[in-house]
DNA sequence: CCAGCGGTGATACACTGTAACAAACCCGCG
DNA sequence: CGCGGGTTTGTTACAGTGTATCACCGCTGG
């Protein structure tokens, strides 16, 4: 399981993040173009999560505009490839510097007041849904987990300012 | 805990779900309007989770139009008194029979070959969750979990036609 | 009566996401 | 080298989702 201290203690900075999607593609034979590391990179660059015409207006500069459609195709390929997470209660998106087991559940901790977002994952959910499933007679493909709260860093900050 | 068989075993039809609605609004002091019942019966009267423009549509006639902000408004009403649920990972709604505790967690079951939605809730789940959030000293307001794949029926349909 | 309040109608708008087609690019093969 | 086919990107258009704003209506309490 993952053990995290906050936001900062966990998040690959921006340029690791980059390199080791560069290596991940190369080893899979995959095009890492500029355009999609322009695009990790901006999901990488910003401690939030970021929605995709908030992407696209920060790679546009005058002169040169990024179509949002642009975007989401780069989004597309970096969610295939783990890179990035979409976040469905924020239509936003995240970046990703684990390397999640296939099926590996993942909860999302979403904090309400800096908009960070730390990964989690956890045996005992698991295992309680599975079974929880199994019950049910329902057959999982794909499942989601989203926490809004307060992150520690938050919690502390605005109880001892 | 929640036992559901399938879908069907656990929905209450639509007319029982307006007349407990109507019920728990007089009970409450609040309005139950003919455009929130009519909101309710559509997302009632569908087996499947249904679009705000889909309920929309269902309710304008010709010569009467129902305009998709008046539906999100009902829609946020039922919300707020606990009729109906929205399922983030569809940008849907269905409605809600049970009578949920205050705080409790809710698995939504989507199938993806019939589109309807069941319930489910699990102490398992519930515990493990909060013991996770606990670990990762984050506090919660408010968590969504959904999970896709096949519903019993379905699956048993498929296998053996 | 009148002021206030909640609900509704109507319009406009912002945000999110996809379809379709053309142009550019890359890469292996004759 | 030139060609052909796959992939990526640009561009436009459009569908779907959700909110802001203002006006109007109907009720209720003073
Ligand atoms: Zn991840
Ligand atoms: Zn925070
Ligand atoms: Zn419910
Ligand atoms: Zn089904």
């Amino acid at each position: 399981m993952h053990r995290h201290e906050g936001h900062d203690a966990c998040r690959t900075a921006a340029p690791d993040m980059v390199a080791r999607a560069e290596a991940i593609c190369r080893e899979r034979g995959l095009q890492f173009t500029p355009l999609r590391r322009e695009v990790l990179e901006a999901v990488a660059g910003s401690g939030k999560a970021q929605g995709a015409y908030d992407i696209a207006e920060r790679l546009s500069a005058p002169g040169k505009r990024v179509a949002p459609v642009s975007v989401y195709r780069a989004l597309d390929f970096l969610m295939e490839q783990g890179l990035v997470h979409r976040i469905a209660s924020r239509n936003a998106f995240i970046p990703c510097g684990h390397d999640h087991a296939p099926g590996e559940g993942v909860i999302f901790l979403i904090c309400r007041t800096c908009g960070g977002v730390d990964e989690a994952s956890s045996a005992d959910v698991e295992g309680g849904l599975e079974r929880t499933l199994e019950r049910a007679g329902f057959t999982p493909t794909h499942s989601i987990l989203e926490v809004e709260g307060d992150c520690g860093a938050c919690r502390e900050r605005d109880h001892a300012p």
